[in-house]
DNA sequence: GGCCTGGGGCAGCACAGTTA
DNA sequence: TAACTGTGCTGCCCCAGGCC
C-alpha cells in the first residue's frame, strides 16, 4: 500500500480512501491511485483490514448435514445475499452431531466471524447454548427453536400449515392409519410435524397415528418404514419427514413389494431432486429453501448493523399428486 | 469570514517474535 | 518477565485551498 502511495504520489490514507470508496475523493486522485494499483498488482491484505476494523467480513454457517440438498439451497440463498453485502460464507458440517455443533461455534468465534447462521443438529444441547452465549456473535437460527437463544434472530418455516394440509388430505381420502417417519426429535421441524399429526389425530378413535423418530437419513427412513410396515395393522399412508428420509421410505416400500398409491400412499416433506421423474410424482409438503437462506442472511446483516433480534416465519404448502390414493384396505 | 471539499498525518487495532 | 517492535490498514482529526 505504501508502494502504491509512493507511485501515485499521494499519502497512504488517500490510497485507503480511494480503495474503500470514500466519497471525498477527486477523479484525478482516484485514477492516479487505481493506475498505481494496477501497475503494481496490489491486493489489499484482508487480515490487516480485520485487524483495524475488528470485522472479518465472514459469516459462519453451521449445518447439520452438508449432503442434504435442502441445506445446500438454504446456503445458496444466504451466500447470494451475503455476497452482495461484501461478506463471504464459511461452512462447517456437524454431521448431525451436537458436540460438533458446539465445536464449530467455538471455532468460528476464534476465527472472529462477524455472524453465525445456525442449522444445529440439536437445538437444546447445553454445550452449544453455552458456546453461543459466550460467543456474543450476532446469530440467526435457521428453523430452530428461538426461545433457547434469545439474543439470536430466527427464520422459521410454518410446518404446521403444510403438515395440516397433508394430513387433512389423507383423512379425506379415507386413511386412518398414518405413519410419520420423522427425523431428529431434537430440532424444530421434526417436533412440529409430529405435534401436528398428533393434534389432528387426537380425539378421533378411528385414527391411529404412528410416529417414528430418528435421524434425517435414508437409513433411518428405511428401517423405520420397514418396522411400521411389518406391524399386524400397518399404515396405509407414510409421510417422510425429510427429503433424505424419503429415499429410505421408497426403498422399504419397494422391499415390501408395495405399489404407490395402490397399496400405500406416500408424502414427503421438502422437495427432492429428480422427484419430478418419479412415477407417480411424490406429493410434497414444500417450502422455498433459497428464500429461507436469503431471509436468514437479511436478518443477520440487520443484527450485525445493530438491529434487534427478530423472528420471521415463512410459509409452507402442500402439493397433492397421484402418490396419494384411497386406501385399498381399512 | 465562513463553509465545503480534498487530502495528509497519525494512533491504534491483536499478537507473535525479539530484545533487554 | 516485561517492554518493545513490526505487520497493513482504517478512522479520526486537522489543515489548505477554493468559493461565495
Amino acid at each position: 500500500m505504501r508502494e502504491v502511495a509512493d507511485r501515485a504520489g499521494v499519502a497512504l490514507s488517500s490510497v485507503s480512501r480511494v480503495l474503500s470508496g470514500h466519497p471525498d475523493v477527486s477523479d484525478v486522485m482516484r485514477h492516479r491511485v487505481l493506475d498505481a494499483v494496477a501497475a503494481l498488482g496490489y491486493e489489499p491484505d484482508m487480515l490487516a483490514q480485520s485487524l483495524r476494523t475488528g470485522a472479518t467480513m465472514t459469516v459462519g454457517f453451521v449445518v447439520g448435514d452438508i449432503s442434504n440438498p435442502l441445506l445446500a439451497q438454504i446456503g445458496q440463498g444466504a451466500e447470494t445475499r451475503l455476497s452482495e453485502a461484501g461478506y463471504s460464507l464459511q461452512l462447517a458440517n456437524s454431521m448431525n452431531d451436537a458436540h460438533l455443533d458446539a465445536r464449530h461455534v467455538r471455532l468460528f468465534r476464534q476465527r472472529r466471524v462477524d455472524g453465525l447462521l445456525l442449522s444445529l443438529a440439536a437445538e437444546d444441547h447445553d454445550e452449544t447454548l453455552t458456546s453461543l452465549a459466550s460467543a456474543q456473535t450476532p446469530s440467526v437460527l435457521v428453523d430452530r427453536n428461538s426461545t433457547l437463544a434469545p439474543e439470536a434472530s430466527s427464520v422459521l418455516s410454518d410446518h404446521a400449515f403444510g403438515m395440516s394440509e397433508a394430513v387433512t388430505h389423507l383423512f379425506e381420502l379415507g386413511h386412518h392409519r398414518i405413519a410419520l417417519v420423522n427425523g431428529n426429535p431434537h430440532v424444530r421441524p421434526a417436533k412440529e410435524r409430529a405435534r401436528v399429526l398428533r393434534r389432528l389425530s387426537r380425539g378421533r378413535a378411528d385414527v391411529a397415528a404412528l410416529v417414528r423418530q430418528g435421524s434425517f437419513t435414508p437409513e433411518h427412513g428405511e428401517a423405520a418404514s420397514m418396522d411400521a410396515l411389518s406391524q399386524d395393522d400397518p399404515p396405509t399412508a407414510i409421510i417422510a419427514g425429510g427429503n433424505q428420509i424419503l429415499t429410505g421410505v421408497l426403498r422399504a416400500v419397494r422391499s415390501a413389494g408395495l405399489r404407490i398409491p395402490d397399496d400405500i400412499s406416500v408424502i414427503t416433506c421438502d422437495d427432492v431432486p429428480l422427484a419430478e421423474f418419479l412415477e407417480p410424482p411424490i406429493a410434497t409438503i414444500s417450502r422455498d429453501p433459497r428464500e429461507m437462506g436469503r431471509v436468514a442472511a437479511e436478518l443477520l446483516l440487520d443484527l450485525i448493523a445493530g438491529g434487534e433480534p427478530r423472528e420471521v416465519v415463512l410459509p409452507t404448502g402442500f402439493r397433492a399428486t397421484k402418490s396419494c390414493g384411497r386406501p385399498a384396505r381399512d
